[in-house]
RNA sequence: GCCCUCAUCGUCUAGCGGCUAGGACAGCGGAUUCUCAAUUCGUUAACCGGGGUUCGAUUCCCCGUGAGGGCACCA
């Protein structure tokens, strides 16, 4: 048995969205799983929409996602170049090749295929059979020239020698073009894998580049971590089994197969993607997930004055992880670390002073702060355990007032920590300035 | 209009002739004497309809219906 070679052949008119990164992914998944060679092919053939910034847009979202190429632009390989545009040569042989079977015409100086009209079974590892027949002759070579998807799809097909197709269902009745094409060409017929399509998440249809959270490089910018989305789109018509749902890497590349992939199309789903990242996201070691929250906060311009030293914020950043479910979510959650300018929140604030003494607490432990042990959350707690145990009051009594002094907010990161974090100077300084205003 | 594909909770799915139809997300309810957007426990909820085949169909076949896709000198 011969090494398996699938590629992803994306074209470079829009934006890198949810569905071509699947079949990428898919095709990438299949490759790794069998030892195989997954290549990148460029569909660049029509000239008038295409971009380098959306070809670049797609190296980038591939790197991001993980889905490394074996052969393609900038690894070379064998089988190259690997944008269509620069493989005239080719076509032109192959052009000659079925000109001289007379399978070929010209009108209006387009070149045409003839069809056989002969029905073409097409034996697909996700469908099974499948029968079409192709009712009309096509365009193969443009009168401009260049020549069509359908005859450079299946020549490069031929000439990177392809082993397995593996492509969303939409191209489930192009199938019969390019098995006519093959034969025509007489080389043999590659594995067929048609996956079901990706639906948007409201209305008909399936999702396009305009629709909300369709496009890869915007889960980048907003700071979803990749191996959730990469582990979340593999549920998208695919499983497991065994209700399993969130696996490594290796895993999935292990239990990975063509028969395994679901027949029918799957909606997406966003809710559950920001549950898998928040998953991820719980599970990232300490100096990963410092390192990343670094970076996505780097890239917000999150801090607009002077960059705070990475111990400090590294201490903040891994308070705040049990606490949040994205990153995109940490700005908004840590801003009162980094600046003594929060506002406080008068919901908050009300609930507050509603009852009890609160200040007369906030008052007690602040007489405490000076002689206060910082160096741990077990410390702290059992100095407000002392302090309530003293003034016969409840610990909350303490916590409630006094967060709100520190954060201006109702919610946050554990107390302990969130004092710890903050230190004896910030912690004194704040609470003063809380008292004297409040 | 013609052709192709598909059909289990709202959503993603497990099931491949006999199951109390399982899991996850969302929803809802409780817990968490430090809040909560975090965590945790519990819970509501599904086999599209009609014919067959069979002792027995969610599962196999046919017909409807519904959903999706394709019918370009786009890819």
């Amino acid at each position: 048995m011969s090494q398996v070679r699938v590629r992803f052949a994306p074209s470079p008119t829009g934006f890198f969205h949810i569905g071509s990164a699947r079949t990428a992914l898919f095709n990438w998944l299949y490759a790794r799983h069998t030892g195989g060679v997954f290549i990148l092919r460029v569909e660049d053939t029509d000239h008038s929409r295409n971009s380098e910034e959306f070809l670049n847009v797609i190296y980038n979202s591939l790197k991001w996602l993980g889905l490394n190429w074996d052969e393609g632009p900038g690894i070379g390989g064998d089988c190259g170049p690997f944008r269509q545009s620069e493989r005239a040569a080719v076509y032109k042989e192959y052009l000659e090749r079925l000109k001289a079977s007379g399978r070929t015409y010209e009108k209006d100086g387009a070149t045409l295929f003839k069809i056989s009209g002969e029905p073409q079974v097409i034996e697909d590892a996700i469908r099974g059979r499948v029968e079409r027949t192709e009712e009309k002759d096509f365009v193969i070579v443009r009168s401009d020239g260049n020549p069509v998807f359908h005859f450079v799809n299946v020549v490069d097909d031929i000439a990177m020698r392809v082993t397995h197709v593996i492509r969303g269902e939409d191209h489930l009745s192009n199938t019969s073009k390019h098995t006519e094409l093959f034969k025509a060409l007489g080389a043999p017929l590659p594995i067929y894998a048609h996956i079901p399509l990706i639906l948007k998440q409201n209305g008909p249809g399936k999702m396009s580049k305009r629709d909300q959270g369709a496009l890869i490089e915007e889960y980048q910018k907003r700071g979803f971590i990749p191996e959730a989305l990469v582990n979340f789109l593999c549920l998208l018509g695919w499983s497991p089994k065994e209700d399993r749902e969130k696996l490594p890497m290796d895993e999935i590349i292990r239990l990975f197969d063509l028969p395994g992939i679901n027949q029918s199309n799957a909606r997406f789903d966003e809710k559950k993607l920001a549950h898998m990242n928040g998953v991820y996201l719980h599970e990232m070691a300490p100096d990963g997930c410092f390192a990343f929250a670094k970076n996505y906060l780097a890239s917000k311009g999150f801090f607009t004055g002077a960059q705070p030293e990475d111990a400090y914020l590294r201490d903040v950043v891994l308070l705040c992880q049990p606490k949040i479910r994205s990153f995109e979510d940490l700005p908004g959650f840590i801003g009162y670390f980094f600046g003594e300018d929060f506002a406080i929140d008068p919901k908050a604030r009300e609930k507050v002073f509603t009852k009890g003494d609160p200040k007369a607490r906030i008052q007690e432990l602040l007489a405490a702060l000076p002689a206060a042990d910082f160096s741990s959350d077990a410390a702290l707690e059992a100095l407000v355990q002392g302090l309530a145990t003293q003034n016969a009051a409840a610990t909350a009594d303490y916590i409630h007032p006094t967060r709100l002094a520190l954060s201006g907010s109702s919610v946050g990161p554990s107390f302990y920590g969130l004092l710890r974090v903050l230190g004896r100077e910030r912690v004194s300084a704040r609470i003063g300035r809380f008292l004297a205003t409040a």
